[in-house]
RNA sequence: GCCGGAGUGGCGGAACAGGCAGACGCAAGGGACUUAAAAUCCCUUGGGCCUUUGGCCCGUGCGGGUUCGAUUCCCGCCUCCGGCACCA
């Protein structure tokens, strides 16, 4: 053993050494119980920076601790490889996506080993290898084969100047990311999953996943966003067309003062065709959605409107109300108009004012009489019902089901349901994604390509125009085939599927890595599945948690797989922070992995990143931190060198810890109650607290070195110290961990170790310290032995000096007693 | 605007079930070792006050409340962070 901790020898050593004997392999045949913990699986950018590390170190300790109890454990590592900087990379330098995106993976694999994290790389997957795509293609399959793709029309962001679709994020305030051209907005075909079939299910089961953490099940409710109302059927004036609104407030539909419609609305153009104010109109609709597509993300909340002219008969009242169109309402939620109810809505309410509209009010506060119909404030509260013939007087929440009901009875409106969630647009008209697998034929029409031709290959030498293109539209060889039908020269879809869709199903590949003639073994999926522990970033808790949820029920419904949902357990680590800000490639404030491992090591960054914060909040990096994590395993490292020669000699010789002193006693105690609370600790993933108590329980050993060296049975305390230390640190410190459980004499990696037992006879207490307050405030303190009776403790406390001194002269009206903890007494 | 989360020393954080606020680490200061420095080891370190060994007061964003006792529970505010944002 060396004197001092030679940190790059170490790791490199039993990295190497760890992957030659498999020690992370995992079979599903092995009889202990399975746990299945997961990472999320990164983009390939390039370079692993500590920001990334986080996600790793934490899923790692979980891993090992789970080893180390007795799971078998599968824990594996793949790249999400398809992706848009891809071809960003290509056309700045002229490097084909395939290629760069392996270099990456490479470089990112070669730092993943670098930090010794206990995969089993035999398992490894790469969205973009065909082996892998092969089955996200046969996916697409299984879900259009179901009638859940589908394709229809759509708005994307167009570059005008580049003659391509743009992705959200690549529109900055409003222009394209590469050129600063405005962008504008097309009509493509898409293809759709229609994820909204599922939507009450994506949102009941919530309740079923406990172990999730509240704030991503909120944000998920509200995205799928359900809300229960009723669809009333307006009938316009001259032609007697229906319109049907729909509205959460139908106790309301007396106070209906006019009817707004979507500029894009169906009706819009039976409306005003041949109207005198028809040019007026259409120049107000072209403005509206010009306005919406070169600020949309802007909170240009301005409502704006025009009559169309047309009046609609309110079923209820048989009241004749106009209609308007207006910005605010969106075609593609409920049914794309709605009732203007100004008294009791604010938005509505604003409307009516900037454009002179009645304003009726048919609710009350309850207590109040009623009201006048000229409001500042809309009243959008419960109330009373008033105005509202056959209904006045009846509370608004039971005048909503009485309404409801009416309009059922009569065929005036019905009962529903509407979400905000909206179908999943998988079509990427980018190259670097998995191809979609359909063919076009001018007879068969829209043809999926049979299975037993998948995978539809994506050309791996293409050329990229400057414009930025896809490149697949101009590749014959690629779009140029047969129909699978009928054999007639047809054309394959070109474009790509949505990366979420290679991430929705990767922890079911990960169980069968290799399958070729099938996307997974059921036996072997519904062995690991689902996954245990998942852990990842907050910004993945709805889309990529949505859409493997989906997913993983459409495959249960279609019996390929038993669960239906796929993540048992989920954490959501919080942010890396450098000076404040998010640790991100343009703020130019990355700290690098590799000059980390190299300055420090890997035992030391992992321990730093677990040790200054919890989990889930955020973490700001601190060299100076990382010093101190350096320090510490420097400090541990010094202490085994120096018992090494006693701790080898003794190997092997039982504890049984006879003639112990007060003081060994003492120190066992310490190292029992540490290995009590870290592995409480580890079962809650308080890695911070963790660390923390193995600190001090180091600080104790080393007030206990002269006793250690005075002792043969002292040493024994310590021996066992020592041992206990290291078990605890393996899950944080692999390295370190192993290379000093060899020098104490063990041949077998610690890593294949369980996870100690505590002795509970030597967490045993016998004398505590209590606290005696008077009136709260804590004014003495003495030794008792424990599970003193209150009776005594209560005399001994009274009996002290000091209390005496504060109580002379002074009524005792009360004595609090807290058997093991204080005595309160309550003097007036 | 709506929905979450968080405010504790100079800093990161701890206190899991209402019972010793500030564990552990960083930074700072002092001492030991050294020719010296680094490293290491030991000690001090929330603020204020008092004549001492020692003791007192204040202190967990702000203001109230419940309680013998509140960082913890309740009510009302403030600030910061995150999500959603015309969803009828």
């Amino acid at each position: 053993m060396n004197d001092r901790y030679e940190f790059r020898q170490i790791e490199a050593k039993w990295q190497r050494a760890w992957e030659e004997e498999g020690i992370y392999h995992v079979d599903p045949h092995e009889t202990k119980p399975k746990y299945y913990a997961l990472e999320m699986f990164p983009y390939p950018s390039g370079e692993l920076h500590v920001g990334h590390t986080r996600n790793y170190a934490i899923g790692d300790a979980i891993a090992r601790f789970r080893r180390m109890n007795g799971f078998s454990v599968l824990h594996p590592m793949g790249w999400d490889a398809f992706g848009l900087p891809a071809e960003n990379a290509a056309i700045e330098r002229g490097i084909q996506p395939a290629e760069w995106t392996m270099g990456n993976i490479r470089r990112m694999r070669s730092q993943f080993k670098r930090l010794g994290l206990s995969y089993d790389w035999r398992r490894e997957v790469a969205t973009c290898h065909p082996g892998y795509y092969k089955w996200t293609q046969w996916l697409f399959l299984q879900l259009f084969k179901h009638g859940l793709a589908y394709r229809k029309k759509a708005q994307v962001n167009w570059c005008p100047r580049c003659q391509t679709v743009l992705a959200n994020e690549q529109v900055v305030d409003g222009l394209c990311e590469r050129c600063d051209t405005e962008v504008t907005k097309r009509e493509l075909e898409q293809w759709f999953f229609k994820i909204t079939d599922y939507a009450d299910r994506l949102l009941s089961n919530l309740d079923k996943l406990e172990g999730w953490p509240e704030k991503v099940k909120i944000m998920q409710k509200n995205w799928i966003g359900r809300s229960e109302g009723v669809e009333i059927v307006f009938k316009l004036k001259d032609t007697g067309d229906d319109i049907p609104v729909f509205t959460t407030r139908h106790d309301t539909v007396f106070g209906v003062t006019y009817l707004v419609l979507a500029p894009e609305h169906p009706l819009v153009e039976k409306i005003i065709s041949g109207s005198s104010r028809e040019q007026e109109i259409r120049k107000f609709i072209h403005d509206v959605s010009r306005v919406s597509e070169i600020d949309r993300t802007s909170d240009l909340t301005e409502k704006i409107g025009i009559p169309t002219g047309a009046y609609a008969i309110n079923p209820m009242s048989g009241q004749e109300v106009p209609v308007w169109i207006a910005n605010y309402v969106l075609l593609h939620y409920g049914t794309g108009a709605v009732m203007g109810v100004p008294a009791h809505d604010g938005r509505d309410l604003e409307f009516a004012k900037k454009y002179g509209l009645p304003i009726k009010v048919v609710i009350a506060p309850p207590g109040e009489a009623c009201c006048q119909d000229d409001i500042d404030k809309a009243y959008e509260d419960p109330g009373i019902m008033v105005n509202s013939p056959g209904f006045d007087g009846v509370p608004s929440e039971e005048g909503k089901d009485r309404i409801a009901e009416f309009m059922e009875r009569n065929g005036i409106g019905r009962r529903t349901v509407n979400y905000k969630l909206r179908d999943w647009l998988i079509s990427r008209q980018r190259y670097w994604g998995a191809p979609i697998p359909i063919v076009y034929c001018p007879s068969c029409g829209i043809v999926p390509v049979p299975e037993e031709d998948l995978p539809v290959m994506l050309p791996l030498d293409v050329e990229f125009r400057p414009s930025g293109e896809s490149p697949l539209a101009y590749i014959p060889e690629f779009v140029n085939t047969t129909c699978p039908k009928c054999g007639a020269s047809a054309r394959r879809e070109t474009d790509t599927m949505d990366t979420f869709m290679c991430s929705s199903w990767y922890f079911i590949r990960y169980t069968c890595p290799r399958s070729d003639d099938e996307p997974w073994d059921p036996d072997i999926a519904n062995h690991w599945l689902p996954v245990d522990q998942y852990t990842g970033g907050i910004e993945h808790a709805i889309l990529h948690l949505m859409y493997s949820r989906f997913f993983t029920m459409f495959l249960s419904d279609v019996g390929l797989i038993e669960t239906d949902e796929p993540f048992s357990r989920l954490l959501t680590q919080g942010m890396v922070l450098k000076d404040g800000a998010k640790m991100s490639k343009s703020k130019g404030n990355i700290v690098s992995l590799e000059e980390m491992l190299d300055t420090y090591g890997a035992d030391t960054t992992r321990l730093f990143i677990l040790f200054a914060s919890p989990p889930e909040r955020d973490l700001e990096w601190s060299e100076q931190g990382v010093e101190g994590a350096s320090r510490f395993l420097n400090r541990l490292w010094r202490l085994v060198y120096e018992f090494k020669d006693d701790l080898v000699s003794g190997h092997g010789v039982g504890h049984e810890f006879s003639g112990l002193t007060s003081e060994d006693e003492e120190m066992r105690r310490k190292t029992h109650t540490t290995l009590k609370k870290v592995t409480e600790d580890l079962e809650r993933y308080s890695f911070n607290t963790a660390v923390a108590r193995i600190m001090e329980l180091v600080n104790a050993m080393y007030q206990f070195r002269d006793a250690a060296k005075a002792r043969p049975e002292a040493m024994g305390v310590m021996r066992e110290a020592v041992q206990l230390v290291l078990l605890m640190l393996a899950p944080f410190t692999p390295h370190i961990a192993e290379e000093l459980w060899r020098v104490i004499g063990y041949e077998e990696s610690i890593h294949e170790e369980a996870w100690p037992a505590v002795d509970e006879s030597a967490t045993v207490e016998t004398d505590i310290e209590i606290v005696i307050q008077v009136n709260g405030k804590i004014r003495d303190r003495m030794n008792v032995a424990k599970g003193e009776d209150p009776d005594e403790l209560k005399a001994k406390a009274l009996a002290s000096d000091r209390v005496r001194e504060l109580v002379e002269g002074k009524d005792i009206r009360k004595v609090i007693v807290v058997p093991d903890k204080l005595v309160n007494i309550v003097v007036s």
